[in-house]
DNA sequence: TAATTTAACTATAACGTTGTAGCTAACAAA
DNA sequence: TTTGTTAGCTACAACGTTATAGTTAAATTA
């Protein structure tokens, strides 16, 4: 075992000063041309590399970035996180990853530890917890030690943040104008439970997408998933649900925010022998990997995480390196697109 | 924007000195009751936090642990990761994460940044083109500055480091048995090219099973599919030589060495209109989320990327707090679990 | 020759901690 | 009274780096 040698190390090897030896590595012309050749010889020769720690806390920066969301057994999310790591490399930082687990106490803890760890800023998606609690002050304390929050996908509007959302509303309604379209009235619609702003939004673009159609909303054809710890729990509430709609009322399409709703939902069809999308068609948000292998394949709408992620990354990193204003904050909007696929 | 305060701020707002104030803030005795309670209560209201990163720089250590993996949006790795993160958690470490992309020059890259950096050890599962190359220097030169490593699912054996393993060999093996006494006997493989050990020790489990039914095995029924950046292409290989073999050999089984793998020949079966699991069944590694919503659902064998996790972060984390011998390795074996489903 | 510039280096402080050693005043023991 | 002990504090060095401000000797200029 070699332990990595130090600016003092070659300094009191060769008789020179720690001075020197920093700057000669640096290249600068204070130091002669002789003397500069034979320290960076002999730090290259014993393999000399800056304690990235000591420049850390000399400069006040890490050059890392902390990620908190609420899972990453998750397409969406491991999607968002790989863009983010893809992009925070390129461009020298790296990336702390932590894991709310959907809870406010994890997500307050995260948060404390990065925020005074080891990082210079933080991306992230708020837990669901959180978003129910409507308590925030993690998140604005961080910002007020002057660390930036770049918040995606599960945003709320009044941090002083940069945000990076999808249109969910516009893309909810225009998913659900498709469906009427093909003359499809009886839209079902599986969604979160309330506090969960994304779903909120997409339930509004439904609903907006009936409206423009003269279509009455039923609330019996919204079925707000029960969230569960342990997902078991959640889909069998689903399913139970779903089949008691699908026995009582009439239904010729189904509108999910999720993949996993949606692959659910075409287990039930299944079982119950209804044949999709000849009797009922289905969209879903979400293009994961459930989407492409269920049969028939899914077609989704994906909010584009690898997009979500790059630019999360971008407004941080732009802002970190002074690029930005520190104290003015940018909401961007990704535009979904659907992925049309047998399913509809 | 508040800065965080430091010792020396506190010291000098009550005219003590800054070791006083790190003293009482430790509750040491060498500091009067008085003097003490005044600090601490002045630290507490100023909310004031260590700074990790001097205390990094002076204990050399960063509680702090790097990941390297060639995938995240991948099933079974997202599952490692997330099982990791939450053991290290638990145990007061961060997880800073890096991707490799299979790339044998980004995984030298991320070894590199992370050697240097604000980690005290690494977990990884080695990149595919770094299993071709057999170029290994540089987790052996981590290993040679004292970094404890340790490997997951993709390992080689001659490293002086702890190692996380699957019964790959033996759960292949029991696979196919299961498909055999099921009187299969025409049994393709989908497996990866060779130097993918994992796909190879699967190879090999198929191969004995074979032997010992005394199945001649036929090389048309195995499969190597071709790796090629981007998946969209691998697939496509995959699908052509299926629908060849199943054109011009009789199969009445499949066994694949990813879900991804399966998947596809799945869609292929559907395609082909050959009824799973009457005509042909199927069995696949990795349970992940395809398995459970494709249809039918695919038996799958669990490689338990939960519990490979917590023991490849239990096994660093115990050498890094001296817990377990510094120049001892284990090599954990995780038995492998077949789950039943509808495919087979 | 004396003053000034320049080349080539070194010393020091600082980033925020902590542990060891050192200091001072008060009190107890001899 | 002198010495010793203790309580309660402070100074200093160190972790590894860099930027600023010296220092020295030689070379240049007036």
């Amino acid at each position: 075992m070699i332990r990595r040698i130090t600016l003092k190390e070659i300094a009191s090897e060769l008789n020179v000063s720690i001075s020197t030896v920093s700057k000669s590595l640096k290249d600068s012309h204070e130091i002669g041309e002789e003397t500069r050749k034979k320290i960076k010889a002999f730090a290259k020769a014993h393999n000399y590399r800056p304690n990235n720690i000591a420049l850390s806390l000399k400069n006040r920066k890490t050059k890392t970035i902390g990620v908190i969301i609420p899972e990453i057994v998750h397409h969406f999310f491991s999607i968002v996180i790989n863009s983010i790591e893809k992009f925070s490399t390129e461009n020298g930082y790296n990336v702390i990853i932590a894991v709310s687990n959907e809870s406010f106490e994890k997500e307050v803890l995260n948060m404390e530890t990065l925020a005074n760890g080891h990082i210079d800023g933080i991306i992230m998606s708020i837990a669901k917890e959180t978003l129910k609690k409507q308590d925030f002050h993690h998140i604005k304390e961080t910002i007020d030690l002057g660390i930036p929050v770049v918040l995606f996908d599960r945003v709320i509007s009044d941090l002083k943040c940069d945000k990076v959302i999808v249109n969910d509303k516009q893309a909810a309604k225009e998913a659900t104008q498709t469906l009427i379209d093909d003359n499809r009235k009886n839209i079902l619609l599986l969604t979160s439970e309330d506090y969960v702003s994304v779903g909120n939004l997409r339930t509004e673009g439904y609903l907006e997408a009936l409206k423009d159609n003269d279509i009455i909303p039923d609330s019996d054809l919204i079925i707000k998933v029960k969230d569960k710890k342990g997902s078991e729990l959640e889909m069998s509430h689903l399913e139970d649900e779903l089949e008691k709609v699908l026995n009582t009322k009439k239904v010729d399409a189904i509108l999910g925010v999720n993949e996993i709703y949606a692959g659910s939902a075409l287990k039930v069809l299944k079982k119950n022998k209804i044949s999709v999308p000849k009797e009922i068609s289905i969209i879903s948000f979400t293009d994961g990997v459930i989407s492409r292998y269920s049969s028939p394949s899914l077609s989704t709408i994906s909010q584009h995480g690898e997009i979500m992620g790059e630019r999360s990354a971008k407004l941080l990193i732009d802002k970190l390196i002074g690029k930005t204003e520190s104290n003015q904050y940018k909401t961007e909007i990704i535009n979904c697109s659907l992925i049309k696929r047998e399913s509809s």
